[in-house]
DNA sequence: TAAACTATGCTTAGCAA
DNA sequence: ATTGCTAAGCATAGTTT
């Protein structure tokens, strides 16, 4: 029993300045994982207080990832079930495509993951409808604050096409459901 | 020393079960605290590896809280910089504007907390438009990519302005700026 | 009502596979 | 590139002020 008999295997969790990573290898290591981490806090957050949360993040090289509309259920209703005289027919549409992704997701998961938590490329349309609506929603209040203060005037531009040149397309866009499902969500024993 | 000699004041943090609060208080609370630690995640993660996040969180009540694009930079230079032929000389008016709130905040936060970190009714409308430039992009990305799915033609559609009747208008906004001064940006030891 | 306090649960940096 | 591990840093539930 020397002194120290069990050397100690790692350093554990070592504080980091909060500064730019210069690594590459590292910054997209701490990247993946405070990503996950940072979803599934949002995660929480609009399960334990019913509130609708978006999360996007822009890599450098321009891949959207994204994480919405916790409390989906009002977002989701508000957007299929608005006065789309035009659209009345894709409610439903989108309903059950919605449902077919969800299980092929549940399945995909396997147990570990969620199905929403995939790269955009194999998302379906639902969900990127629902994310742009509650992101288009929640512009909407913002600009309808600023308009109180009485400078909306100043706010009636559009970005151009080439505002994001960078972007390489690889990015991913997750979408957390499970509180369309207040008494049956998944546990969130997940790692991600 | 009595074999407990220090009798424990509090429980310490206690898990929880991850579904609806109920008590009305409660979910006040934790909103609160929850909702700085996920700004907070989303500052130090855009500090860390560079890149533009978004954070937003609707209430119940209708209120709106949002933490914007960290690394600032590309995107308010992209919004300020960008083709406004009609708009030419308020870029420079707003930078002003910005570094006026700017040393407000700081003035205002005194050390605790950060000047951005405040209710949108006492922001300036540069942050407004910082973060709505944000959102427009972001959206505009994951527009860009639902349109790579070849479906782009099913989201030309806009949301009612009643989408959201239940606001109050006691909502927040900040806007996280530090990024825009990667070499001086303040510490992270606040505790909100 | 909001802010401060702690003990404890949770997140994660550094490695390893 | 991911995933799992461990230890230590960090966030926060319950409580007090």
């Amino acid at each position: 029993m020397e002194t120290s008999e069990k050397k100690k295997t790692t350093r554990g969790r070592q504080r980091i300045e909060i500064k730019k990573i210069q690594k590459r290898s590292q910054l997209q290591v701490t990247f993946s994982k405070r990503r996950a981490g940072l979803f599934k806090k949002a995660g929480e957050l609009s399960v334990l207080c019913s509130v609708d949360v978006a999360v996007i993040a822009v890599s450098p090289a321009g891949n959207v990832f994204a994480f919405g509309s916790p409390s989906a259920d009002a977002v989701v209703n508000r957007f299929l079930g608005r006065d789309s005289s035009k659209d009345v027919g894709r409610g439903g549409q989108w309903k059950a495509r919605y449902g077919e992704v969800e299980r092929e997701r549940e399945k995909a998961a396997g147990g570990g993951g969620f199905w929403w938590d995939r790269p955009v490329g194999e998302l379906g349309l639902g969900e990127l409808e629902r994310y742009m609506a509650a992101l288009e929603e929640l512009k909407c209040k913002v600009r309808k604050r600023a308009d109180e203060l009485a400078v909306a005037a100043e706010m009636e531009n559009d970005l151009p096409d080439n505002f994001l040149d960078s972007g390489s397309g690889t990015g991913g866009v997750m979408v957390n459901p499970f509180c369309d499902f207040e008494e049956n969500y998944f546990d969130f024993g997940c790692n991600y």
